[in-house]
DNA sequence: GCGACAG
DNA sequence: ATCTTGTCGC
């Protein structure tokens, strides 16, 4: 449970705590993850906040999936998305019957101003790896710019690097990766790399990303 | 002080 | 995130 504070220094010592726990190292081997999955929401009116996580195996079946819908209790506030969004998405994670691997977010890691984003949040609350991806980040400096499909730069914040800038589709901005918990730097580019098939994002997070648009219309 | 700001 | 038309390309 992420706590639900409306005061921005309490939030900020949260996410300080956050980070001196996170663990950017991978805590695994390659061939334990058979499963991983993406989150992602979907908004109603600014009212409700739908969460839908999507799991696929390494073979990019889908093997499981779930949602849940809840009321919206927190402001959209750059650099505080956990608060916000967390909650909901932990409960979709939990609601899976099939317990994944290795998550992947709509959402900052360590390339945060705390070095403490969404990603790493629920890293934490779930105690397994999450890798976070975002398409414009607010903070951080690419070494260089990445042009051809495949290429990647570091990112920095401070001399210290957070992530990297992918070019993942040709015509299509690139993406920015960086480890939320329990995985490298390194290993996130690589297994985001792994799971994008012809389109800029990985996979696992198109799936959620659908999904949740899917249940969203039928509600509606 | 001003502007920009994950989703 | 959401709103929102036409348009280019696989």
């Amino acid at each position: 449970m992420i706590p639900t504070s409306i005061d921005k220094e309490d939030m900020r010592e949260i996410q300080e705590e956050i980070k001196e726990k996170s663990i950017i190292e991978d805590k695994f081997e390659v061939n334990e993850i058979n499963s991983v999955a993406g989150v992602d929401q979907a908004f109603i009116e600014e009212k409700k906040i739908i969460s839908g996580s999507v799991v696929l195996n390494c073979d990019f079946s889908v093997i499981d999936k779930n949602y849940v819908t809840r009321d919206i209790n927190f402001p959209y506030i750059s650099g505080f998305l956990a608060f916000r969004e967390g909650n909901s998405v932990l409960e979709s994670i939990k609601k899976l019957k099939i317990d994944p691997d290795l998550v992947i977010l709509d959402g900052s890691g360590i390339l945060h101003p705390r070095k403490a984003g969404l990603a790493t949040h629920i890293g934490l609350n779930l105690n397994k790896p999450t890798i976070g991806v975002i398409k414009n980040p607010f903070c951080g400096e690419k070494e260089r710019n990445v042009k051809k499909v495949g290429e990647y730069s570091k990112v920095k914040i401070d001399k210290e690097t957070v992530g990297y800038c992918f070019k993942s589709k040709s015509e299509c901005n690139p993406i920015y990766i960086s480890p939320g918990h329990k995985i490298s730097k390194k290993t996130s580019l690589k297994i985001s790399k792994y799971f994008i098939k012809n389109h800029k994002l990985p996979e696992p997070i198109r799936n959620a990303d659908n999904y949740v648009n899917q249940v969203k219309s039928q509600i509606i």
